[in-house]
DNA sequence: TGTACATCAGTGAACGCGCGTTCACTGATGTAC
DNA sequence: TGTACATCAGTGAACGCGCGTTCACTGATGTAC
């Protein structure tokens, strides 16, 4: 086993970047370690860093990844441009490394644990989902920040609870509410 | 320096406590180790064994504790009961030590990194915090708890960007539907 | 009340472990002629 | 196109560090008489 092709070596970029974004999501960039995601990709510890010049380096370049897809994802999923739509594909339930990248990484940030640039990275994405969130939704801003902001409150508390039972009845309650909204959009522009 | 009282081992324990309380909250579990919790007290790492039997025991006592702190402070901070005072308090800067348990601890307990008395102990903590906010609010169930919701995302969106303005924005239009159902509930039972 | 001994809260060094990162090495790939 | 050499992606052991926990020890406190 000697020197990859740069064809060969890009692929397995893209591949640490991908295992990254599993692992990371699942367990939380501080419970996934380097050696991990570089097994993910069948791949040995060491060759790393000839990839990325740190952890925190591939933490920032999986941010912009997660934050991507979850876009995507969104977009995809909510064509109608309807808040009931982008909750219920929010609340589906998925596998843990599709888990939501809001809280997935809010802990690796928060507060002055980790550098700038990848907070920064974190800030970009979270703006981006809502301001594709609100873009879509002719509600008012008011009630449709609020949504949003809910769906992340009861989305955190459920998996940090195991979905206790209070936690599915705030998501009901914002269910209902996000169908709130929808009806009265579309009972005020035809 | 050689045993203490029983007296002052009582109080030693109760200051390791209240100093993991500090820590915890403002820092996260995971990043306190017990030698600094032990420091803050005044004491050396290994005396801690003798008051707890793992981190994770002190973890859950303290999550109790903690709990227990948010639950009296939010009682008397919204003595009239309404929506618009206790989003008030919620969301009144504090010292990082007073930051919200909810958000603080949820990383150490999310999904199976944490043994079951720990998630247990959360779980209650959290539920007890969401029955206070709801027997005292009279207005409608669904939008009470879409409110607790948002109050909570928000606060972990701001804390994890920095209090970037779109979080700030998220807060101001909380505080906005916090106002008008307390108004609303004002009207109907005046 | 005083004395002799047992207890055990607190000390601080040591242990084992996993982590992020480094490094000497290998050999297929890339390049110069 | 073929040959000789340089490059560098990937290997896997090693390093330094901080963590949770253990342990032999100290000496003031508690207890038995």
């Amino acid at each position: 086993m000697g020197r990859s092709s740069y064809a060969q070596a890009a692929k397995n970029r893209e591949k640490i970047l991908e295992s990254a974004n599993d692992l990371f999501r699942a367990r939380g960039v501080d419970n996934v370690s380097v050696a991990e995601v570089m097994a993910a990709t069948g791949m040995t510890t060491g060759g790393f860093y000839k990839h990325f010049e740190s952890k925190d380096a591939l933490v920032r370049e999986t941010f912009d990844l997660s934050f991507q897809k979850a876009l995507a994802a969104w977009r995809k999923a909510s064509a109608g441009r309807q808040a009931a739509e982008m909750v219920n594909h929010y609340f589906q339930k998925k596998p843990p490394e599709r888990a939501c990248p809001l809280i997935a990484y809010a802990p690796h940030v928060r507060l002055e644990a980790s550098d700038e640039q990848t907070v920064e990275a974190y800030r970009r994405g979270a703006e981006g989902l809502l301001a594709q969130f609100l873009d879509r939704l002719p509600a008012s801003d008011r009630r449709t920040q609020v949504l949003f902001a809910a769906m992340v409150g009861a989305n955190l508390l459920a998996e940090a609870t195991g979905d206790a039972q209070w936690a599915r009845s705030l998501k009901d309650a914002i269910r209902d509410e996000a169908a709130m909204l929808t009806r009265e959009a579309e009972s005020a522009a035809p």
